[in-house]
DNA sequence: GTAATACCTAAACCTGACTTTATGTCAAGA
DNA sequence: TCTTGACATAAAGTCAGGTTTAGGTATTAC
């Protein structure tokens, strides 16, 4: 069993976040002690699950829910499958849009050195779009898909 | 040159956007004609860079500043490009996180795909850690890294 | 005994990025 | 002429996800 300021050092998180999740129910099961919170491997088994479904891109609101489900029990087993079927595929497309991005920030990265080397930008935009190196290219083409 | 309204359908961005970015610096270029924005090229590009700048976790006034460095041209090539740099480390480090949180996201839809297939999550959590498929203790791994 | 800590609550506050509202201008079409 | 639609502004409102504040309790350290 950890305190609140044990569990704070643990996972890197103020003990107001901590606390706000609580009052936001995202812990069903905790336990208090005249008053005191006290958290065990289910809590951290659960602050684990919340900040991987809030870097899927999930609400507070919409891991509640989650957390609800666990509490419902077996009957839910399906509704909790597809939710976690559903950030894989959020998170895989995000991961596909921020391949473009860093695409664009490469190119960018290349266009600004070679400003540097060339003087001016004046005379490196008149080679844009069709006198690039292969592998530049790419990464225009890729960032203006 | 193309209006406001055009530019909010071909960017699918509503029209209050648009005017809050210039209102924010944005378009230090913009051109009005009887006080009526007027968007070039010039803007669209900017508007690229923004959306890139944006996914990349910048916020709206570092994007100002560095609007601000291409109006003041050449000699702000260097600031430029080291924006550029960090946003593409920044945006690695993103995607090494968000593979993690993946493997955490395939390895709950195994995770429950068993339990619906065994009827409960008691039984399968006795074979946690210990007793999983190789492919699946990668992902546990990962995850729990 | 008293001072420092760690904990508690409720409620107010904050921030970023927009969005909405209220009000007004202007040009084109019926 | 009059109304419709696209444009404009300033200022207020919204929302999520916390954080801060104000006031209190309980335990430990000196």
């Amino acid at each position: 069993m950890y305190s609140i300021g044990q569990v704070s050092e643990m996972f890197h998180l103020p003990v107001s976040t901590l606390r706000y999740y609580d009052k936001e129910g995202l812990f069903p099961y905790m336990e208090r002690r005249s008053g005191i919170r006290r958290f065990s491997e289910r809590e951290l088994e659960a602050l684990r699950v919340i900040e991987c479904l809030k870097k899927s891109g999930l609400e507070i609101k919409e891991i509640k829910q989650f957390m609800a489900w666990c509490v419902e029990g077996p009957a839910t087993y399906p509704e909790r499958k597809a939710l976690f079927e559903t950030r894989k595929q959020a998170v895989e497309e995000e991961m596909l849009r921020l391949q473009k991005t860093l695409d664009m920030l490469k190119f960018k990265c290349w266009y600004y050195e070679t400003a540097i080397r060339v003087g001016s930008e004046d005379r490196l935009n008149e080679m844009l779009p069709d006198h690039l190196p292969p592998e530049i290219q790419k990464l225009y083409d890729s960032a203006h898909a």
